[in-house]
RNA sequence: GGAGGGAUACCCAAGCGGCCAACGGGGGCAGACUGUAAAUCUGCUGUUUUUAACUUCGGAGGUUCGAAUCCUCCUCCCUCCA
């Protein structure tokens, strides 16, 4: 690939590039570079949007630089102050070893192991003196300190700014100079403290570092930024059929999103692909390529194919999933409803929910829809119980 | 400190003594159509022992045969004056 083709692919689906000729030049240079990321030594529970800094760190590798993934456990310490409510309780060092643990398990999936260097900023900050840490903070002035976003609308609006809130993009930024870093790779929201980083390398002698700032990943919805507590993420850890339905279940114009973002397929690759489904290819098939991609990553090819099969069987045949919950249920009269059943195995929150489901002809046993939402089944029946579309139980009435 | 306005189900928002489990919109769920896409159409969207009952309209009391609706006190939010 040319220089040019590599650059194209770095910027790919980024927010901003500061600076792009810089990126060039050093891309130019042939040198291999160090490109850092910084994390949180909180407990990682990851989303595939999480997942497009880590994706673009692996661009970098591939390319072949040194990608540094370094732990935050001191800046841990004094706490982001991104979020409002800082109160943000301090890590013991063993877990933030055991979270350093998990981190790597779940970025070896993304990363080359060899390519990848691990880092604490500890290393270097727990050395540091006071007289040292006052020198750093006098690299850089209230004035523009204060144009960051959050303090400024803060300052204006009178709310309280705690002064160690001011350390930490002081912080965040000097490791960039420990780290003679190249390249920082960032959320949006992360902007100011890697530009922060630009500053402190410059005063310190040093080339500044490019800035690569990348999105928030959309949730399932297309809408929202993708988050647990949204419910509309995809998480790393989840079945390959799981992940599979989700994907299938994004809107085609997201699909693109998602395919910038999280495939690792050139740019040319992709340009074919769209091209293809201008040209009437169905966008579903490409969709299937974006699942099988994104599960073979975080299981193996083996379990994408599976899935995919699973998917076709059950959504363009209808056919039962395999892999569905067993149980038994207790009817001491001798009988229970339909509705007490559905609630009783959790496929409905409630029995009115229940009810209601039965009303609109969602539910089903072993194939066979039930209208009647009293219908009383017998002890000793048995069967697979649906309700909607993806929700089954196996089921035996004792 | 003074004067007003507000708090209604997941969110927005009607209702201002009985016809209110509470209009409408959003969201969500289900059905139809599809490609588990979008768009569209339809239905549902408090709970339960479901032709009925029970709990819900910021909180606590009160008036009334009957209150989300009226009265009293309390909490929180907003606007204006000082």
């Amino acid at each position: 690939m040319s220089v040019q083709e590599n650059l194209e692919l770095i910027c790919r689906g980024t927010e901003e590039v500061i600076k792009l000729d810089e990126l060039k030049q050093k891309l130019d240079s042939g040198k291999k570079l160090k490109i850092k990321a910084g994390f949180d030594p909180t407990a990682p529970d990851l989303h595939v949007g999480h997942t497009v800094l880590i994706n673009k760190m692996r661009q970098f590798q591939d390319l072949g630089h040194e990608v540094i993934f370094l732990i935050g456990d001191f800046t841990g310490m004094i706490g982001d102050p991104s979020g409002k409510s800082s109160t943000r309780k301090a890590l013991t060092r063993e877990q933030v070893l055991d979270n350093a643990k998990t981190y790597q398990q779940q970025i070896y999936k993304i990363l080359d192991k060899d390519k990848t260097t691990i880092a604490f900023n500890s290393q270097w900050f727990n050395t540091m003196t006071a007289a040292d840490m006052i020198e750093l903070s006098a690299q850089y002035n209230v004035a523009r300190m204060l144009e960051r976003d959050d303090f400024n609308k803060r300052y204006k609006s009178g709310q309280s700014i705690a002064v160690h809130e001011f350390m930490y993009p002081l912080v965040q930024g000097y490791d960039s100079v420990a780290l003679k870093a190249d390249v920082e790779l960032g959320g949006t929201d992360q902007k100011f403290n890697l530009l922060v980083g630009r500053h402190l390398q410059a005063q310190a002698g040093q080339e500044p570092q490019v800035v690569i700032t990348v999105p928030l990943l959309e949730g399932l919805d297309g809408v929202q930024k993708m988050s647990k507590s949204l419910g509309n993420y995809i998480g790393i850890d989840e079945k390959p059929d799981v992940m599979f339905g989700k994907i299938m279940s994004i809107s085609d114009e997201l699909m693109w999103r998602y395919f910038d973002l999280l495939s690792f397929r050139s740019n040319r690759d992709l340009a074919a692909l769209k091209q293809a489904v201008a040209n009437g290819k169905n966008p579903r098939d490409a969709k299937f390529e974006l699942a099988l991609e994104i599960i073979a990553r975080f299981h193996d090819q083996q379990a994408a194919e599976t899935a995919l099969a699973n998917f076709k069987a059950q959504f363009q045949k209808g056919a039962i999933p395999e892999d569905i919950p067993v149980m038994e249920l207790n009817a001491e009269s001798g009988e229970m409803g339909i509705a007490h059943i559905l609630k009783n195995a959790g496929l409905c929150p409630s029995t009115s929910e229940a009810i209601r489901m039965v009303n609109q002809g969602a539910v089903k046993i072993d194939g066979e829809k039930i209208t009647d939402p009293k219908k009383m089944m017998a002890a000793g029946t048995q069967g697979v119980f649906q309700v909607g579309k993806r929700k089954f139980a196996d089921i035996s009435l004792k």
